[in-house]
DNA sequence: GGGAAAGTTGGTCATTTGACCATATTTTCC
DNA sequence: GGAAAATATGGTCAAATGACCAACTTTCCC
């Protein structure tokens, strides 16, 4: 199981396979049950992951909101953080769970800043990451106030391949600001075509 | 004008004034006219600005959508660029042009990125402008997925104060997603109270 | 100063959405 | 296996929203 990261790194990050057994050998295998929480909200994330296998989402509420939404799915071959809870080492404020049993390796935040120090192209990559995620947190925003229900769900489907399978509705319909009602009635809608 | 610039630098970083001057000395002043474009779509973003006065309005289009809407207002004492077309180097996605008279001040690519070698400190805050900015991205999904167009618009004038006096009623109306016409309604709903 | 453009408000109407409630179906877990 | 919970669909209705069009006001710029 371990291998799907290592080939991961290696198509992805410019390490040696040298730096590449060293940061495995800081990593430690977890395990999520459907539903566990990997960061409760409140907590401070001390621990950086990467799934191996799974599906994870993060939730939060807008200020003095009642409601949760999910703001993110994470699937296999992806990194999983808060950011922010995790940098400043405060308490954050969103929920991370599994959708599904999840497999994950996790590195203390210390071993994994070490590592950072130790190989400068785990820096690099991390910098990329970083990159890319802002970038899509726009086209996410971007999702969210552009286009009706309808095209907000086809849209969804088509860029989230696979993944409709594996939710529940709801949670899409959180994900996508809709009510479940609608969202239903949009599939039916759609299943007449 | 200028001072503005090194207030801020000595109230949020952790620089020496020696290292102030520094970064100042490779800075050039820009200033912007109403409307005039800071950034356009298809362009790479080559330069990193900080705003000394004025307000600047980040706006893109879904894809395969139509309309454009706003991402993103950034007013006086904040940084400006496009990170992701600033980093890789690759044509933005994006508009960035002034909602008013703006007055900048700006430093090329290799300059301010051979000040980030030369001085650990600015690599360090940059880093924390970045966590600021994740978080910040993730309450705007939540505020666009949150709530009724009502809620969005009182709870954007609680958290922009004077925002609202700069700023045309229809960028408000494409910053949350809502149409002219319901803006209008809110407010007008608003003063029979 | 004055004409043109931009911005704002208003009216009407068809459509969509969400809320609430009930019911059917699937999944979970003991 | 079977009870209980979670999930999905369906019906009805009132309310909110957007589209379209027109009028009015303010701002801009020559």
């Amino acid at each position: 199981m371990i291998d799907l990261f290592i080939t991961y790194l290696r198509n992805n990050a410019s390490l040696t396979d040298g730096e590449i057994d060293r940061v495995v050998s800081l990593s430690t295998p977890r395990s999520l049950r459907r539903n566990e929480l990997l960061l409760q909200e409140g907590q401070i994330c001390r621990q950086k992951g990467f799934i191996l296998k799974g599906l994870l989402y993060t939730a939060g509420s807008a200020a003095g909101e009642d409601g949760e939404h999910i703001l993110q799915f994470s699937a296999e071959q992806n990194w999983i953080l808060d950011a922010e809870s995790y940098d400043q080492q405060i308490p954050s404020r969103f929920n991370i769970a599994a959708v599904e049993k999840t497999e994950l390796l996790v590195w203390g935040r210390n071993d994994f800043e070490g590592l950072r120090e130790e190989i400068p192209g785990l820096t690099k990559f991390a910098q990329q990451l970083i990159s890319r995620n802002i970038y899509s947190s726009r086209q996410r925003i971007l999702a969210a106030l552009s286009g009706t229900p309808e095209e907000k769900y086809t849209s969804f489907v088509r860029n989230n391949p696979g993944l409709l399978q594996r939710l529940p509705l709801r949670m899409i319909a959180s994900y996508l600001g809709i009510s479940l009602k609608t969202l239903t009635r949009i599939r039916h809608a759609q299943i007449q075509r």
